[in-house]
DNA sequence: CGCTCTTGACTACGGATGTAGTCCATGTTC
DNA sequence: GAACATGGACTACATCCGTAGTCAAGAGCG
């Protein structure tokens, strides 16, 4: 179940709220310059994908999301490190460290997860 | 300058070792199933793109890379970042942790990491 | 010196993707 | 009830990507 970038958008809109229209999540969209056609297309191919679910409202339908926004972060997190370093984690980690820079927070959440899994082992 | 998956693995084989003729990357490739003309094919494209650079040796090329492997990643990860988690890092680690798990090793290099990055500011 | 092998250049082609347009049924408005 | 608006279904179309095939020119062989 691969979703693309511009796909992505339209999950992230149903994400953060669900469940939506068409007209709903294409004006949601509306800055990302596309036309609503695009919107309905994306929603079409995110439903036939089974991505999304549909519910009939009246005349029109309803999307919701049928796979969780973890469940894809993880799938697409996993592939990149897959792909770019064989599955290891950590070397990963210091390349977010410098192309995103991590702030005081994220180097505290950061220690708080390590301890945290060292003490699930 | 995007690079595929396909030519992905390209690099790879130049990143480890370069330069090379087409003919010794195609055999290095040969694993994955591909013919000759597939790699010569993905040479050719990232040349293009100038992520190789050719030096003439006789009759045939010898292939490059002019990007780095290290900034290959920094931006494919940072990408991902951004689409994936607004750009924050922490939040993406914690799926690293549980799609591909970490061992003990990746939490002490996690942890030095921490370290050392703190230290920096 | 012709033939063959290697190599790069150019061409091909189906499926995925981004980005819409058209058509038709149904609901809405004078 | 006739015209219009709205929403989904189907169609379109250029580009990219994976995966090659064909062609021509030079290099070496016999």
């Amino acid at each position: 179940m691969r979703i693309t970038a511009a796909e992505l958008k339209v999950m992230e809109v149903l994400w953060d709220h669900a469940p939506q229209g068409s007209a709903e999540v294409a004006a949601a969209l509306r800055a990302e310059g596309w036309s609503d056609r695009t919107v309905k297309t994306l929603l079409s191919r995110l439903t036939e994908k089974g991505a999304l679910a549909t519910s009939q409202e009246g005349r029109r339908y309803l999307y919701s999301p049928q796979i969780a926004r973890e469940a894809h972060r993880r799938d697409a997190v996993g592939s990149l490190a897959g792909r770019l370093f064989g599955g290891r984690a950590a070397p990963m980690v210091a390349h977010l460290a410098d192309s995103q820079g991590l702030t005081d927070e994220d180097l505290d959440e950061l220690e708080a997860l390590v301890r945290s899994l060292r003490n699930d082992t």
